[in-house]
Parts: structure tokens; C-alpha cells; sequence
DNA sequence: GTAGGGTTAG
């Protein structure tokens, strides 16, 4: 390369700096094309179309807005022939920085556009989070191409909304485009979240069938994918097959292993990615604090959060705060955990007040969650979920002045309650639960497995825990509820539909109650005992939220297997969520590649 | 010699 530059001084043909810029483009040292086009500049040599698109695109990827004005600028003093691609270039550029009006200026004067044109437009509003407005003109694209198709589906996933994303995958399979490496991670990535299993490994055989590069992000996205939905050892597989990793990789396994349990392996991880010399970054750490939490290493913890600074130049975020803290708080230390709190170096956010709020839920401390929750509710005034956990905190501790009061408030201010809802996913159908949900075709049957459930359940000892419900009424009306709850339901669904060897994995959107834990665990357990010739693999990992539970770390480290994710409210799931019906074995039953799916309802 | 999309937490 040093050869290249060298040569370059000697020749003033522009060919020749648009290779050698090209060059640095392919192998993103964007800042030495923009060095290069300064030097250009200097030596007056006249760049062509080709040298501004190429400078462009460094700044897109820099996102420097100046520099690229300056080019924009160039472009019109010296009325360069406004190519396609240079305004393509250039539309990119903005968008990339996200000047979306700038972009759209030249967009809407442009005679004449083709699929690049547009797809900058998409990314560029799904990028400032206007979603909405990427769909619009997603929409009305003339023609879409696998890269087009690929960013509206990522940029669902940037603003959480997994099942769109799936949805559209699903429309992009059934319009005959088919997916690349990068279409691969976005999917991976929604099934993470959404703990869709199934399609992940339908994915995973996609890719092998049809020669996918199987590259580092689609290997990171699919360890990604299997801890998500609890599969450790596929994890681990991928991890040991994958013949170049990077430090992704390595914070993949790390807060993988720590979120299912495993908390001492992700502390090895980590020290084998120290010895290989690969520098942790702000995120590898969340995964070691993670793992201490999970495992209960306070003292731990503390050390590496120190270590932080002193051993690795990374001072602490906000997020790693809120980490300690929730180290701290879920073992009992909930002084300490406020001291850190009152003492830490940025303003405390939602997250880090409401890490502290859990704590107080699971060892029941009234005034110092009361605290807790005021200060969230400063922050973020329509946060619901706030009121809720005070609510069952209330309830547990039996104030039932303090919570009555409380419901008025939130009557009064008109808080929404999200509702909790759990999601399971069953032959490739994800099927939605609320609590009390009765629009289940299978509703009938759900409800007697549960009576059944709960009768067994009885008999191996079980009393139902009512200390979070939030209702002054009697114990039986309580049970009652508590029995509606949607993680109940999705239970008791999967109890009666899947076979017997078939591992039942919940995804819910806001975190369980104590009662429907204490269930999740018993009914692994008594069916084990009761059935073990049918029953015995779907014990040992079933019920994958509880992965944490195994190691004899209990309760406390629950919660973290509950995977927070938007759901969207249900009054507007109808038409969106039948999309979201995604009949994995109908995808399979084609050559892997475009095969139609059968229309399902979502029930929600 | 030419343009667009990708991975990690709470």
C-alpha cells in the first residue's frame, strides 16, 4: 500500500487515485480516502464522477456530515455531471448522517431513480427511527431488491418490533427474493428476541443448504440465537465450529453463558478471550457483571467493576452502574446498592432506579422501593410498569391503604398497564397469551389442563403464592387470578399440544410473578417424577426461562431469562400479527427457498 | 475504478 501512495505522487492520472481510493473504501480505512481526496485537492488534480462517489461513500461511513457538504458543494461549483450514481451517492451520504430532508431534496428532484436510490431513503428513516415513514416509502418502491428488502427488516428490529420483522421476512420469501448473509443476522436477531427456536434452526439449515456465506456476524448471530432461547450446547457448538471469531463472538458467549446460568464458564470465556489478546469492550463487561449477578459473586463483581477502569481503560457507563446495582440489590445488599446510586459519577436512569426497584420487590422493602419508584416516575412519568411493581409490592407486604390509593392515582392519571403477555412458539406458530385469555380455538382444553395442573400440583404440596396479587379480596378470588396468568395458560397449551419429548420455551414481555415461577418449576418436577419415561428430556431443559434455576441459584436470578421486548398493544395486533403466523414446517417442506405459507391466525 | 443493508445489555 505504501508502494501505492508512493506511485500515486508521481502520476496525475485521476484512474489511478479512484483505484487506490477504491482500495481503501473495500478495506474501510475511509479516513485515507478522504486524505486522499485532499491531496487531490491540493496537487489540482480535477476528480471525476467516479472519485466524489467514492469520497461520498467515506463520509456516509465516517457519518461526516461536513466533509461530505463540502463534496455536495464541490459538486455544484464545478457542475460535475449529475450522474445517477453521484446522486445516489449523495442521498446516501445524507441519509447516512441522517439528514433526512437534505436527502429527500435530492431524492424528490431526481429524474430519473433506480433501487439504490431508495433504499438509502428506507435505511436512512429507519436509522432516525421513523419506521413508519421507511414502510411509506418501503412501500412504494417500484422494485425491491434482497438489500432493500434486508433494511426495512432491520429496521424493525432496530425499533424492537421482532414479529414485523419475521412478518416481512416471511412477504420477502413469498416475493421470490431471496435472502443473503445479512438477511440471516436481522432474522436471527428477531428470532433471538422473540425466542422463536424453530425458525432460528430452520434458518441455521437455510443457510447450509443454500451456501449462505457463513461468515463471523452470521456465526455471532446464531450463538446469539441459541442462548437466547436457552440451547447452551448448540451455542457452544457453533462457537467451536466457527473458524475465525472476533470480540463479538467472544461477548456473545460470555453474557450467553452468564444469562443461562453458567456463570463461572462465562467468567472462563473471559479470561480465554484476555489470553487470546483480545480487548474487552463496554459490552463484553455487562456480560462478565451479568454473570456475577447470575451467580451470585458479589465480591466478584465488585473487582471486575473496578478492573474496568485500572486494568482495561473503560470507564463505567450508566448501564454498567445499573449492573452493580442489580448485583448488589438482588443479593440483599439494597443499601449498598443505593449508596452506588447516590455516589455514581453520571445522573442515574429509569434502568438503573428500576434495578434497584426489583431488588425491593424480591426482599420486600416498602419505603426504599416507595423511594425508588418516585424517582423513576420523575424520569419517566408514563412509565406503567413502575405503578405495577409498587403495586405487588404493596400487595406483598399487605398495605392495602398505601394500594388502594395507588390504583386511584393511576386511574387518575390514566396509567395504561402493558399488558403481561407470554408467547410460544408451537410447530412454528407463535401463539399469544394474555392473562384470563379465552379467544384460544383451544381454549376449553386449556383451561381443564390447567385445573389438572393445578390438582397435581396441589398433591405434590404446592399452595399458591398470593403475595403479589394486588387485590384486597379473599384468598380464593385470588387464586383465581393468579390461575389466569398468561404464563399459566401458554403452560398448560403447551402441556396439551406438544409431544412428549418437546422442550417448552416461553418468551413473555414483562417479568413473571413469584407464584408462576414456583408453578413453572413444580410442574417440571412433578411430571418428572410422575412420568419420567415421556416426560424426561422435557424436564431437563424445559421451561428455558429457568435455566438460571438449575444451578441452586433460586428466584433471584429469574427474571433475567424473561427477555424484555415491546409487544405491540393488542389492539393492534390483528392484522399485523397474522403475519407473524409463521409455519416454519411449511417453509421447510419446499426446497428451502420459496415456498408459500398457509394463512394462521395469531391468537391473541 | 462506481452507490444501498449486518452482530453484543438493561
Amino acid at each position: 500500500m505504501a508502494r501505492g501512495v508512493f506511485d500515486l505522487s508521481q502520476t496525475s492520472d485521476v484512474v489511478t487515485w479512484n483505484v487506490m481510493m477504491s482500495g481503501y473504501n473495500r478495506i474501510k480505512k475511509f479516513i485515507e480516502s478522504i486524505k486522499l481526496f485532499d491531496e487531490m485537492e491540493r496537487k489540482g488534480l480535477l476528480p471525476t464522477s467516479v472519485t466524489l462517489v467514492l469520497v461520498l461513500s467515506a463520509c456516509s461511513k465516517l457519518k461526516d456530515l461536513d466533509y461530505g457538504k463540502r463534496v455536495h458543494m464541490y459538486v455544484k461549483e464545478c457542475r460535475v455531471e449529475p450522474s445517477l450514481m453521484l446522486e445516489n451517492a449523495l442521498i446516501d451520504m445524507y441519509a447516512a448522517c441522517g439528514k433526512m430532508d437534505l436527502a429527500l431534496e435530492i431524492f424528490r428532484n431526481m429524474k430519473t431513480r433506480d433501487v439504490i436510490s431508495w433504499t438509502p431513503i428506507v435505511a436512512g428513516f429507519t436509522n432516525v427511527g421513523e419506521v413508519d415513514l421507511a414502510r411509506k416509502y418501503f412501500d412504494q418502491m417500484p422494485e425491491r431488491d434482497y438489500v432493500s428488502w434486508t433494511a426495512m427488516i432491520d429496521g424493525y428490529i432496530r425499533v424492537n418490533q421482532f414479529k414485523e420483522a419475521l412478518a416481512l421476512f416471511r412477504e420477502m420469501q413469498t416475493s421470490n427474493i431471496k435472502p443473503d448473509e445479512f438477511t440471516m443476522v436481522s432474522v436471527l436477531t428477531a428470532c433471538a428476541h422473540l425466542g422463536a427456536l424453530e425458525l432460528g434452526e430452520w434458518i441455521k439449515t437455510y443457510i447450509d443448504k443454500n451456501k449462505i456465506k457463513n461468515d463471523v456476524y452470521v456465526g455471532n448471530a446464531l450463538i446469539d440465537m441459541y442462548f437466547k432461547c436457552g440451547n447452551v450446547e448448540k451455542a457452544q457448538r457453533i462457537f467451536k465450529e466457527m473458524p475465525r471469531i472476533d470480540k463479538f463472538t467472544w461477548t456473545a458467549m460470555i453474557l450467553g453463558l452468564a444469562i443461562n446460568g453458567h456463570g463461572e464458564e462465562a467468567l472462563d470465556m473471559f479470561s480465554e478471550m484476555l489470553k487470546a489478546s483480545i480487548a474487552p469492550d463496554e459490552i463484553t463487561f455487562i456480560g462478565v457483571l451479568c454473570a456475577c449477578t447470575h451467580t451470585g459473586m458479589i465480591d466478584m463483581g465488585r473487582k471486575f467493576f473496578t478492573g474496568m477502569a485500572s486494568q482495561h481503560g473503560i470507564e463505567p457507563n450508566v448501564a454498567h452502574y445499573g449492573c452493580l446495582v442489580d448485583l448488589l440489590g438482588r443479593a440483599g445488599h439494597l443499601k449498598d446498592a443505593h449508596e452506588v446510586i447516590k455516589n455514581m459519577p453520571m445522573k442515574p436512569n429509569s434502568i438503573v432506579w428500576s434495578a434497584l426497584l426489583g431488588a425491593c420487590r424480591v426482599h420486600k422493602d416498602v419505603e426504599m422501593a416507595e423511594m425508588a419508584a418516585k424517582q423513576i416516575l420523575e424520569l419517566e412519568p408514563e412509565n406503567g410498569a413502575v405503578y405495577v411493581l409498587l403495586c405487588n409490592i404493596y400487595a406483598a407486604c399487605k398495605r392495602w391503604e398505601n394500594l388502594r390509593k395507588l390504583r386511584q392515582l393511576m386511574v387518575d392519571r390514566g396509567i395504561k398497564k402493558t399488558p403481561g403477555c407470554s408467547l410460544i412458539e408451537m410447530s412454528g406458530i407463535v401463539h399469544e397469551f394474555v392473562a384470563g385469555d379465552q379467544s384460544h380455538p383451544q381454549s376449553k382444553e386449556i383451561y381443564s389442563k390447567l385445573d389438572e395442573m393445578t390438582r397435581d400440583l396441589k398433591f405434590a404440596g404446592y399452595s399458591p403464592d398470593t403475595s403479589e396479587i394486588s387485590l384486597d379480596v379473599g384468598e380464593e378470588d385470588k387464586e383465581t387470578a393468579l390461575n389466569r396468568h398468561s404464563e399459566k395458560l401458554a403452560i398448560a397449551f403447551a402441556l396439551f399440544s406438544s409431544g412428549s419429548r418437546v422442550t417448552i420455551r416461553i418468551v413473555k414481555n414483562l417479568r413473571m410473578c413469584v407464584d408462576c415461577h414456583r408453578v413453572a418449576k413444580l410442574v417440571s418436577k412433578i411430571y418428572n417424577r410422575e412420568e419420567t419415561l415421556n416426560l424426561e428430556s422435557m424436564v431437563q431443559s424445559s421451561f428455558y426461562f429457568m435455566a438460571g434455576t438449575r444451578n441452586g441459584t433460586d428466584n433471584t436470578s429469574m427474571g433475567h431469562r424473561m427477555k424484555s421486548y415491546s409487544t405491540p398493544h393488542h389492539q393492534n395486533l390483528g392484522a399485523k400479527m397474522k403475519l407473524n403466523a409463521l409455519k416454519t414446517s411449511d417453509i421447510w417442506s419446499a426446497d428451502l427457498v420459496h415456498s408459500q405459507f398457509k394463512p394462521h391466525r395469531i391468537y391473541s
